[in-house]
DNA sequence: GTATATTATCGTATAGATACGATAAAAAAA
DNA sequence: TTTTTTTATCGTATCTATACGATAATATAC
């Protein structure tokens, strides 16, 4: 039956949660540590820095962008991501 | 494949993301904001607030008592539960 | 043009989270 | 003692997240 029930909570309630699930996993931690450090990055950077395969971190760079904590450009053939700290801090 | 990766990451990494994934359910965030206002509150009054059955939200409970973020204790044939603001501060 | 390098997406397998009915457990009330 | 009240646990169904190989897509290098 678990047909999921968050939606029947408070607005606010729904929204922290929503950032706490972002941050629930140390892969995507570890990207936006990496992120509020360098200025920039290429996702490459992050595949030789993260213990994952290619696929699965373009996965999680993907959900952090579409929750507006990352923008991403396309810079040749690499993608090149960035902090959203605007975004971040309004989150927290 | 996946057999969890989580514990490739550092340290403080691991245990951010574990915080959030406490917090990355609004029912467990609605839980601990009751206990942030009232001083104590019995199991009863979360199952008639929340819209969730009570055996579910015994489980929440049982996960936010064994992250250390709130304490219970019987009374009767209730239970009371109230808010480690100490171990919470902490973790934030 | 073809080959190479880099990233995104697809498909899919599996681990974990969520949800609840049923039932057990424990204390108070009758 | 039996009944009622309240909570915890068990079993189980299903939904979501995680992970990666394979492949597509895109741009550069040759």
């Amino acid at each position: 039956m678990p047909i999921s029930k968050a939606h029947l909570f408070g607005r606010d309630e729904i929204r922290a949660a929503e950032v706490a699930k972002m941050l629930s996993h140390p892969a995507r931690v570890a990207i936006l540590r990496r992120l509020a450090r360098s200025k920039e990055c290429i996702c490459g950077e992050l595949v030789d820095d993260l213990p994952l395969a290619q696929a699965t971190i373009s996965q999680h760079l993907k959900e952090l962008k579409s929750a507006g904590f990352i923008s991403g450009e396309v810079d040749g053939p690499r993608s090149c991501y960035c902090l959203d700290r605007e975004a971040f801090q309004e989150a927290l």
